[in-house]
DNA sequence: TGCGATATTGCACTATACGCAATATACTTC
DNA sequence: GAAGTATATTGCGTATAGTGCAATATCGCA
């Protein structure tokens, strides 16, 4: 009942080597032995030999000169190599069908794509009116809750930098102005969710929350879109919570680390 | 004289450990035991107890009830923390100094950040008249050197995918049909650089090559640029024959693994 | 120039990671 | 559905790989 913990025994210079790898992505500053030693509680010289083998295999890398530590290329290669909204489908999908069962109603996943939101997986209720969005379209970030779920943490520069000079606008309720848009996200970080009052396509709602991990950082969101005629305003309260606590849950598996799971289909 | 190899010895497991994660990485399809065993020459429990360390601490995946592996979230998050572009400023910047030095023009280095190429690094050669783009600027992709050279793999699929509808036009020269851009894109591929005759700035001409992973993927581009009334024709094959070495030189410093590297400054 | 902190190397000991062989599980084939 | 083959997983004794200690080298600062 309680965890059988490891029955197959960790492989203790690999795990400590990745332990360093993470250490070192985490610190806003370069690490040196002697932080490394502490860490792994282990003496400066078997520090040293590990941190050294991945410096030359390329995971670690010394700033010109320097003697400490920062991450190398070998990662940005490795994680290049990867389709990651892959990833992130395969984590959240089992979430996003439980959400469009229980709401009845249409789920996606997205990530940002410069300018734009990425749909990366939907999930369609039984429903005779479908909903537009299929997997591969690509939305505007401003103008939708995805997108807007997406911005959230942006502050005035970034929002600048990505749209450049102007905000297009798609319907009458479509967020033009930085300023406005700056509130918006706001006001989402707030709520934990963001919500798309037809600001892209008429007659058109959806609520969509940002998944983040545990550091805090976005890195995609999860939503459900329905007609307006359908999903109306007194649903909000009740729907918002649901997404939300979705998005939450696929934060935490994303973030895990020590995997207990034993999942069968 | 000689390579006098590893005098710090490696730490085997953790080497072992860390060559699974770029063979599961570099493979399209997931990697059973059997593939891990004989890629290390190591025994199947050895390839089995390295592959769930590495599945505990979250570097690798086993999708939904397989047994083979894929990456790991945490390689993704990893990657997430850390900001890549100072990677490429930090191996590339010495190539840009030679570049800009050798041929007494500024220089630049750029990444690709959604429908923009992103300047990262600049370095200006002791010339009276500056050339714009400043480190930190954006400039489209479809209108500048360092842009197309950025998009030199795309295919149709993409392009539209990434400028949506229409190419917007900046000068008489800039290119805004997507067959058009597509055959430049084909052409960069070919010739193995970019070219920007005054596309989106009156007067300027700039050469960028793309900067390719040993996989071909490209990460980033660098090249010169100059007023047209300098930067004449007929500097094009020499100029472009050196950014090409460049771009050649910091793809293959990115994809090293084995550091020999001993550089003072 | 010397002191304290840090990184690096050599060496001896033992815990660790290994291969082997046994067992369990999944997947064909008849 | 049984027998067979390929694969994954566990147990265990042993040799080696990884460790800590101590010596040395290098760096940074006063």
């Amino acid at each position: 009942m309680a965890k059988k913990a490891a029955q197959v025994p960790f492989i203790q210079s690999l795990d400590r080597g990745l332990t360093i790898l993470q250490a070192v992505a985490m610190s806003k500053h370069p690490v040196n032995l002697g932080e490394l030693a502490e860490l792994l509680d282990v003496d400066r010289s078997s520090a040293f030999r590990l941190a050294q083998t991945l410096r030359r295999r390329g995971f670690l890398s010394t700033p010109a000169g320097r003697k400490d530590y920062i991450l190398g290329s070998a990662i940005w290669t490795l994680s290049r190599q990867y389709d990651w909204s892959k990833m992130l489908v395969r984590v959240a999908h089992q979430e996003l069908k439980d959400l469009a069962g229980g709401l009845n109603e249409t789920a996606h996943l997205a990530v940002r794509e410069g300018k734009n939101a990425l749909f990366i997986d939907s999930v369609h209720a039984r429903r005779v009116i479908a909903v537009a969005g299929q997997t591969g379209e690509l939305v505007p970030l401003h103008a939708t809750a995805h997108g807007k779920a997406l911005l959230a943490d942006f502050d005035d520069e970034e929002l600048k930098d990505t749209f450049g000079s102007s905000l297009q606008k798609f319907t009458k309720t479509t967020i033009t102005s930085f300023p406005a848009l700056l509130k918006e996200c706001q006001s989402i970080r707030q709520r934990g969710y963001a919500t798309d009052e037809a600001e892209y396509m008429e007659g058109m709602r959806c609520i969509a929350a940002p998944i983040r991990l545990h550091d805090g950082s976005i890195v995609g969101s999860i939503g459900i879109s329905a007609p307006a005629t359908r999903f109306l305003k007194e649903h909000y309260a009740a729907h918002s919570k649901r997404v939300v606590q979705c998005a939450k849950k696929i934060g935490e598996r994303l973030s895990i680390t020590e995997e207990t799971s034993d999942e069968e289909e």
